[in-house]
DNA sequence: CATAATAGTGACTTTTTTATCCCTATGAGA
DNA sequence: TCTCATAGGGATAAAAAAGTCACTATTATG
């Protein structure tokens, strides 16, 4: 392999993308809470533990524009917005279950 | 399920801690690395690009004290330290294919 | 004698990420 | 009229992570 194809790998490398993607802190309770269907921004607020509005609306911006989430706004009073999905949102959620079962183990370890 | 049990429940989440701890900034490059077999900190150093010794030293510590590696030195001159990948570590490679593969995905998607 | 290679850390700065606080706007209902 | 619910953002502060620089120590080699 050439160097310069070795060094355009390791800018792209696929894991580290999507490590980074699900690193926000907020990020897997987010993906756990929508994994059940749809979701409003307060549904959110009141179903994870003390995050702030202004800090979720964060987290949920950059997961729709990684293109794993699917923002919806309604023209209603009050305001109504629901978030979704997307295929590959749901192909994360599969690709998730292996390292929470992996998590399982580190935590058993962890006790012994 | 009462509510105090699905608070300890949050605060343990196996994903959560799975993410937590491959979330360093060098920690999956140090991965595919030591995937290979033993590793030396200079190989890492020489291996990765541009990560700095004390930031290498820092992540390695973390992953060692996580469970993921083991370290080894021997009382030689100049020093020699390896570090090599424990069961519960070859276990997280393993979970990672399935995350590398959804990287893939999204790397695609975003080309299109 | 100077330099390179080995591994490591203390003190500090910079950058990134999270958190906090206070605003906007609208309609329903007490 | 006041309060709550809805959703959102600007300005700023605090905390966490990453990066930088300079130093320790030893042996071999030029």
């Amino acid at each position: 392999m050439e160097i310069q194809e070795k060094a355009a790998e390791n800018k792209v490398c696929p894991l580290e993308i999507a490590v980074n993607t699900i690193s926000g802190k907020w990020k897997i309770p987010i993906v756990w809470q929508i994994n059940e269907g749809k979701k409003r921004p307060s549904e959110f607020l009141r179903g994870i533990g003390k995050v702030d509005r202004r800090v979720l609306n964060q987290q949920l911006k950059e997961m729709e524009q990684d293109g794993i989430l699917t923002k919806e706004s309604f023209n209603e009073l009050p305001p109504r917005v629901e978030y979704s999905l997307t295929d590959i949102g749901k192909k994360l959620v599969e690709a998730l279950w292996l390292l929470n079962d992996w998590g399982k183990l580190l935590i058993d370890k962890k006790k012994v």
